[in-house]
DNA sequence: ACCAATAGCAGACAGAGTGTTCAGTAACTC
DNA sequence: GAGTTACTGAACACTCTGTCTGCTATTGGT
């Protein structure tokens, strides 16, 4: 038996009551019932899909980042050779589809927990990509492996964070990655102008 | 007239109970009762303080942002001529002295928004000494200042978090800061242990 | 097409936390 | 020491939470 359709449609009004009204007012300052109101469901049906506010938003960062995962998974085997870029991009395609989400949570909405969750699952996955790149490669990491994950994850997520907040007319995915990849390979020394490290 | 011995223990008081307490329990779960309980201080006098919990976060954070500005500034001119990497090194270290606050701060309590501004505060830093750099030397920036801006912001961030969140021997200062300037100079490709750009 | 199962509804409930007020008491500054 | 000011403790109405109730209407399976 399928997921009931009454089931289904609450679920996504909720979701869709949620975002909304995060992008609007803050996460604090919205209540089950403001949600319930915009979502056009009885108040005892919210308790009956989740416990609370932080659990309904939980709920979908979580299949947000199992639904990014499905989508990377393929491009990290054949990124693990060489730089790529497959994943970075894939990520920002992803963020463009699910563009309110993705802003609320990294605006560190719900007490930064939803993003504490997406920096857990990128430097986890980032971190298995070194490794096996490493490995593949033969070559050892000059500084902290810890400190270097951490590094191109926040770098990641600010960008990412950036471009999500412009509105207009906002530059292409593939221009974003690009311009990643480049600081990635040459540094910011580079990327400011300079020509020779110092 | 000085400010008053009560007003200073007061705020003292409080301020160290709402780092405790977020530290430990997370933000949102702590009431107005619990701070003033643990500052042992009479509910009232902590609305006579402060208009709720935010305020007194927010309030936190403006003076952290302004102390740690002030010890920055002096480094900042010498480093418009080349990176010295002075200023993330004061950072660095102001961050280990206020550990506590600090780390609440980047978890994204308060729903990211002291989060924000520390980093709003850092892009605006940054920005301006890139710009200031690139008109000194005479470059142009090959990539997005924007981007590029955010990209560094959120490198150091990300570290700095990751630093400040390991208890026991904690690698020194002056290490993370070379680290840091490392993979500015020479890029995240070259700190994997590669040698020539793809 | 029907029927059992189940999701959703409206409304009521106690309990917790908020933000304000106020008269009384202590501590501080000069 | 006198006058000012900060803190106290208790009470206030109010909002939001999370749970529970009996009732209704959709739904999926056969």
């Amino acid at each position: 038996m399928a997921e009931d359709r009454r089931t289904r449609r609450t679920r996504k009004a909720l979701r869709d009551a949620l975002v909304g009204l995060v992008l609007e007012r803050g996460y604090a300052s919205i209540t089950v019932e403001d949600v319930t109101e915009r979502a056009d469901i009885a108040r005892a049906t919210f308790y009956s899909h989740c416990r609370d506010k932080d659990d309904l938003f939980t709920r979908l960062t979580k299949d947000l980042l199992d639904e990014l995962g499905a989508r990377q998974r393929p491009l990290i085997a054949e990124n693990a050779v060489g730089f790529t870029g497959k994943p970075v991009l894939e990520m920002l395609r992803h963020a463009e589809q699910e563009r309110d989400l993705y802003r609320i949570i990294l605006r560190g909405e719900g007490d930064g927990k939803p993003l504490r969750m997406f920096v857990e699952s990128c430097v986890r996955v980032t971190a298995e990509e070194f490794r096996s790149r490493s490995e593949r490669n033969g070559v050892e990491p000059r500084i902290n492996p810890g400190l270097l994950a951490r590094a191109w994850v926040g770098e990641q997520t600010a960008v990412l964070q950036w471009w999500l907040e412009i509105d207009d007319p906002r530059p292409p995915a593939e221009e974003v990655a690009r311009m990643l990849l480049d600081l990635a390979v040459h540094g910011r020394y580079w990327a400011s102008g300079f020509d020779a490290p110092a």
